[in-house]
DNA sequence: TCAATCACG
DNA sequence: ACGTACGTGATTGAT
């Protein structure tokens, strides 16, 4: 049987212009609706392969609904500037890839849609129609199915509907559904006057009477005075309303197949327009990928313990790389689902099952692990935490190198990788099982979880040499096997470990700063006049600038600006701001770290964050659920909760961070003898800048002169601007300006230095680091000269900040290995960016902090040396 | 899901 | 004339 797919073109393009974040290609066009369009397309497409496919069109000439309702504007609201400009181009893509357009004035295109779905399934088709517009519902039928996507955050999901799925969600068939509509008014916005009853009502009426028809014939029997009058006033409009949301099924549609048939879209015309509109991700389908069906035909289900034993026999002896995925179970997190292995163009996904357990699972992990085989792997720091292994010797982790090579992206899934680096396209997860989880799948479809795996473990080893190659070329082969593949055993030792809290002292902090919110929300409701919710931007603005009249005005899109910034200019005067900020400080502390980190718990009192190594700009790493890497600090009271951070028995805490790294990063790297010489004398560095910009004798720099100065070097790293840095210091423009000026005439090298940053970036489209860690700095390509500037900022921020992370991931390493090879006991714990924290056993105190000192301190040769600040506590408020 | 806010380096 | 400091993550309310 053959099948069609039909598109609603505008309310697709409508959807995706409202479901995907604004996207501009580099000649200041609009894409999002046409990439979210092309993005619905190509899903449909890989779904449904079908034989037919059209894509309709509205057109601007009145349609017959006009002649009906003269006042009829169109079930669409008048369309966006952005939106419209996208409009012709989408035509043009489709245009280009060959896909049957139809359009045809005086009707919209939810008529030819009708017309020629109900035709197709005469002529004995499926039929897929896909829109945003759920009127279409009247349509489905058993064979004619109703596709309704839906995007979010760049994901998109279909809900499907047969006749029999709309009776289950809206209690009517197809037919009655009109009515439905029409009841409720709500397909004709524009009519004055139409009787809107609500879903409820409007659904109750048409189960217990069965059509508009029969609920006016039996208009008496509506009980409900309100709804039996407002049916009775507006009959004329209720019947108008639903002329109006019928869809023609007999439009006047030249119908010619043969236009419609699917074939390769993938034109060089087409091409030329996807690169004009950048859509990056989307050219991998006009290049020829390898054979899908050759592929899949090569993988193997294996449950058996023999055949399991055989293919591990055939990858430990194998010369070629071996391809490695391993299946955690999500739930228990500490279970196999199974693993898949790939050598050559065959995979197995081997399936935990009887005789083939988690230990025997983990053994032969082990045994490829240690044996002389180069297993290309994904996320291996997760495998380490089964394999309890620290060698990653002949391991190569895909994430890691396609991170490196591109540390911008947000998409490191496998998946992403073998379509970026092997222009293979395979199946996304959720296309396999939806939103199930892998475990779950593993019993309904073990098929679908083997090919997936299998996928996964054949991308990692196919894409393996190919990145390995990549980086050479970059010259980050060293990077990648000296920092970031050692780095994966420290971090998965320090996800293991986690760090020990005192459950009890949080939830006492919890209790007394409840006691303290509660207080302090009394004070201002009563000062205020007005019970609100203090943590609503919008109410808390509403009260403060228009019922209280406070000064100040709007700064925000969505109304008044009430962030600390503001607040604090205000609060001098008005002692309601001082208490609406110290509100804000209590209800942050108690939200995100009294309350918020006891869900992480374990039983061992411990939490085990996770150490992201792909996520950022500059080669930092995050820490997520929790983050520890912003525990509070800078205020006291927030300090406090640090109290709650404990060593373990017979252990101390020892913390350790470095001295102004990055500005020792800046003096080196740019090579400014004055810089370079205060470093080496000890001086402090702040007041050193204060005296040769302002001018003034070492011995007169005031407190205050010191704290400009100490803002001008923050402001240097971050990539200077005389806005930014007149804010900071709340002082204008001008005199930034001149700050900056003069900052540059006492360190010139630092000039030239963040100039040729700038123009290195400009030439080759990234800057480095020390060790030749890449950021691609694409804005400095912008027309846009906000993009520019950003550009520019980038390119002098992230070889500072990244060489500071480079060497403190060094030290790192150094550190761990130490404690490994000495057989310590004491455990890095914690990373926070210039600080490292150490669970230190009593007797090794001495051993652990020379340990700190020395591998901290010799981590990287610069011109300056590096300085850290080491602390010993019994808790972490103590150790800093 | 996004925007605003605020915690850290 | 534009409208900004660099890098992150969690919580909240509003949609």
């Amino acid at each position: 049987m053959s099948k069609i797919v039909l598109i609603d073109g505008h309310s697709i393009l409508n959807r995706a212009f409202f479901g995907v974040p604004d996207l501009t290609n580099s000649e200041g066009l609009h894409t999002n609706a046409i990439y979210g369009f092309l993005n619905i397309l190509f899903k449909i497409l890989d779904e449904e392969t079908p034989d037919y496919l059209m894509v309709a069109f509205d057109v601007k000439a009145p349609t017959f609904r006009h002649q009906m309702y003269s006042e009829y504007k169109g079930t669409r609201k008048p369309m966006a500037d952005e939106l419209r400009q996208q409009v012709p181009v989408i035509k043009e893509v489709l245009q280009a890839m060959g896909i049957k357009i139809v359009e045809l004035p005086g009707f919209e295109a939810d008529d030819i849609l009708g017309t020629v779905a109900k035709r197709s399934e005469k002529e004995g088709m499926d039929v897929s129609l896909v829109s945003g517009d759920r009127d279409l519902l009247q349509i489905a039928t058993d064979k004619i199915k109703i596709r309704i996507p839906k995007t979010k955050g760049g994901k998109t999901q279909i809900e499907d509907y047969y006749s029999k799925d709309v009776v289950e969600k809206y209690q009517v068939d197809p037919i009655t559904f009109i009515d439905l509509k029409a009841l409720m008014g709500d397909t004709a916005d524009n009519i004055p006057g139409v009787p809107k009853v609500g879903e409820k009502t409007a659904t109750n009426l048409l189960v217990t009477y069965g059509s508009l028809d029969d609920i006016y014939e039996h208009l008496e029997e509506v009980k409900s005075k309100s709804i039996h009058e407002t049916l009775k006033e507006n009959r004329e409009l209720a019947y108008l309303s639903k002329k109006l949301a019928t869809i023609e099924i007999d439009a006047p549609v030249e119908l010619d197949y043969s236009e419609a048939k699917v074939h390769d879209f993938y034109t060089d015309e087409a091409y030329k327009y996807f690169k004009r509109l950048e859509f990056k991700n989307m050219l991998g389908r006009f290049e020829k990928g390898v054979d899908y069906s050759e592929i899949t035909g090569q993988f193997t289900l294996v449950e058996d313990y023999d055949r399991a034993a055989e293919v591990f026999e055939s990858v430990l002896k194998a010369k070629e790389d071996v391809g490695l995925c391993v299946y955690i179970n999500e739930e228990t997190k500490d279970e196999l689902i199974g693993i898949s292995l790939s050598l050559n163009d065959s995979a197995w996904f081997i399936k935990k099952w009887m005789f083939i357990s988690d230990d025997y699972l983990i053994s032969m992990i082990q045994k490829l692990f240690a044996s002389k085989v180069r297993i290309n792997t994904y996320n291996l720091k997760d495998i380490l935490k089964l394999t309890e292994t620290d060698s990653v010797e002949n391991i190569n982790d895909i994430i890691i190198g396609a991170y490196l090579l591109n540390p911008l992206k947000n998409d490191y899934s496998v998946n992403d990788i073998g379509n970026e680096y092997l222009k293979l396209l395979v199946k996304e997860k959720s296309q396999y099982f939806g939103k199930d989880k892998l475990f779950a799948a593993v019993d309904k479809d073990i098929d679908s979880v083997c090919e997936y795996a299998c996928f996964e473990a054949f991308i990692c080893n196919k894409s393996g040499a190919i990145i390995l190659e990549a980086l050479k070329n970059a010259n980050m082969l060293s990077l990648y096997n000296e920092i970031e593949m050692p780095l994966v055993p420290v971090l998965s030792s320090m996800e293991v470990e986690g760090i020990k809290v005192l459950p009890d002292k949080l939830a006492e902090f919890s209790e007394e700063l409840g006691v303290k919110i509660d207080e302090i929300q009394t004070e201002i409701f009563k000062e205020a006049g007005t019970e609100f919710n203090i943590n609503s931007p919008k109410q808390l603005g509403e009260v403060l600038f228009e019922k209280m009249n406070l000064p100040g005005g709007k700064k925000t899109k969505t109304g008044y600006s009430t962030a600390a910034d503001v607040l604090e200019k205000l609060s001098a005067e008005y002692p309601v701001v001082k208490k609406i900020l110290d509100y804000r400080a209590y209800a942050k502390l108690k939200s995100t770290y009294a309350d918020g980190l006891v869900q992480y718990i374990d039983s061992n009192n411990r939490i085990h964050s996770t150490f992201n190594q792909t996520i950022t700009a500059t080669g930092r790493l995050s820490s997520t659920d929790p983050n520890l890497q912003n525990i509070p600090i800078r205020m006291d009271l927030g300090r406090q909760i640090r109290k709650v951070f404990v060593p373990k028995e017979d252990c101390i805490f020892i913390d350790a961070d470095y001295s102004q790294i990055e500005l020792r990063v800046l003096a080196s790297v740019s090579g400014d003898e004055k810089l370079i010489k205060a470093y080496s004398e000890h001086a402090d560095i702040h007041s050193v800048t204060a005296s040769l910009v302002f001018h003034v004798p070492f011995e007169e720099v005031t407190p205050l002169l010191r704290r400009r100065a100490k803002a001008v070097n923050f402001g240097i790293v971050y990539g200077i601007s005389a806005f930014g840095l007149g804010e900071d210091l709340g002082i204008d423009r001008k005199e930034a300006q001149k700050y900056i000026e003069d900052y540059f005439v006492t360190y010139p090298n630092i000039k030239t230095y963040l100039d040729s940053l700038i123009a290195n970036a400009k030439e080759k489209g990234y800057v480095e680091t020390v060790y030749g860690r890449r950021r691609p700095v694409p804005e400095l390509a912008s027309s846009n000269f906000m993009q520019r500037q950003f550009g520019e900022r980038v390119a002098m921020n992230a070889p500072i900040q990244g060489t500071a992370a480079d060497i403190i991931k060094i030290a790192m390493i150094r550190v761990y290995n130490r404690l490994k090879n000495e057989k310590l006991k004491s455990k890095l714990i914690l990373q926070i960016h210039d600080e490292l924290l150490i669970e230190t056993y009593n007797d090794e105190k001495d051993i652990v902090e020379s340990i700190l000192r020395d591998e901290m301190i010799n981590a990287a040769e610069l011109a300056v040396k590096m300085e850290i600040d080491l602390n010993i506590g019994s808790n972490w408020y103590e150790a800093k």
